[in-house]
DNA sequence: TGTACATCAGTGAACGCGCGTTCACTGATGTAC
DNA sequence: TGTACATCAGTGAACGCGCGTTCACTGATGTAC
């Protein structure tokens, strides 16, 4: 229904406008049409309505484009982590809690858009650059923040195990999310199961809460 | 170098070689070759040295002769998983040594093959049946029954957790796999890091053996 | 105020590639008479 | 013992597809004189 007329080029200057165009169109297809492999180039140019070539003016290849999509998605994925947390520490102020809302907010991100999260951590893009201050970084370490105020909290003298258990949430999750459809009691397909192997990872990986033996 | 001469027919009856012979081919393919995306048809018969037509006397489509080299896979995982465990237990008669051996067995089964490994659990071709009674379903089984042993001698009144353990056990490990070459201190690529999430894992996870605090 | 020109944003056609699958075939081997 | 024939294992050519990338181009807009 779209007229395949030529796309009326944007104002000069504003060349960024396409490009964020390109961006937000690879999302879409992240979340909604999505092949069964990766992003191609030509299905973002079709969904953005512009001729292949045309990507090329704003990204060096089909690797530059890919990756900034993925910096994009990790970016996301710690924000949404960290706000997660805020929220449920303000909201209730307990620190089991803020945990708890963070592996949840991991949950959905990952279900609720599978090819972006696929893409995000099959891998075949490697992240190649070190991985500390990097957006791939921030997601461990918004699983370190967590975990470093829970134990504050809640056992002190067990601080400097910050950071492996964040590295031990962080992995036993997303193998959790990668396997739990295969496990026995998948049927019909239901989040049960994975929201019931959370808590119990989460219970078996942190100390008990001070005040709830 | 190979002349490119038909090649000599298979005698009569003994149509099952070819089919074995592909089957071979796919695993080499998966070993060395190995391509970035999954094994393709061609590239298969390619390795075997027949023509692509050919697959089809053996297998009814790509689909399907993927999904064989799966469930070869997922029977060859887990009766490594289960013969590490017996070959320790026999060795050392220590349970602790049996769990420690399926992991690092697990371990070396992915690290060895990566593309294998990736092909296995990357799940674009889904099980589809139901997991117990299942090449894939005996990879979980051997998860649990090493668990189940080590319970049962050390950790009795905890054995009903037998499954919950060995499905923890799995999936952070495989979470561990997934992710370790993004961790900070992977530099050189070296497994050391792996080496030491996974003995982390098994401490945090198992009951501590009796007679060793 | 008018005009030549540079620049910018984007295009259409074409390249060579590997893919899964289909089709009609070939040629050796075993079997029936 | 000889021969016609069915069967089996495998082939070559072709199909249509989507892909990443390159190339020479177009046409609108701003700028210099």
């Amino acid at each position: 229904m779209t007229t395949p007329t030529k796309r009326v080029p944007n104002a000069r200057g504003s060349g960024d406008l396409l490009r964020q165009e390109i961006l937000d169109a690879a999302a879409r297809i992240l979340e909604e049409t999505g092949r069964e492999d990766a992003l191609s180039l030509r299905a973002v140019a079709r969904e953005v309505g512009i001729s292949a070539p045309s990507v090329y003016l704003h990204f060096k290849n089909r690797t530059d484009l890919i990756s900034t999509v993925l910096d994009g998605a990790y970016q996301a994925l710690s924000a949404e982590l960290e706000e997660a947390g805020r929220t449920a520490l303000s909201t209730v102020d307990d620190r089991w809690a803020q945990i708890d809302a963070t592996a949840a907010a991991y949950r959905r991100f990952a279900i609720d858009r599978p090819r972006r999260y696929r893409l995000m951590f099959s891998l075949e893009y490697e992240p190649s650059r070190e991985a500390t201050d990097t957006p791939l970084g921030a997601v461990l370490q918004a699983w370190t923040n967590a975990v470093d105020a829970y134990l504050a909290a809640h056992a002190p003298d067990r601080r400097s195990e910050s950071e492996i258990i964040g590295i031990h949430l962080w992995t036993a999750l997303h193998g959790q999310l990668a396997l739990w459809r295969t496990l026995p009691g998948h049927h019909n397909d239901s989040e049960a199961i994975l929201v019931q192997l959370e808590q119990s990872l989460l219970r078996r990986l942190l100390p008990a809460p001070i005040g709830r033996p």
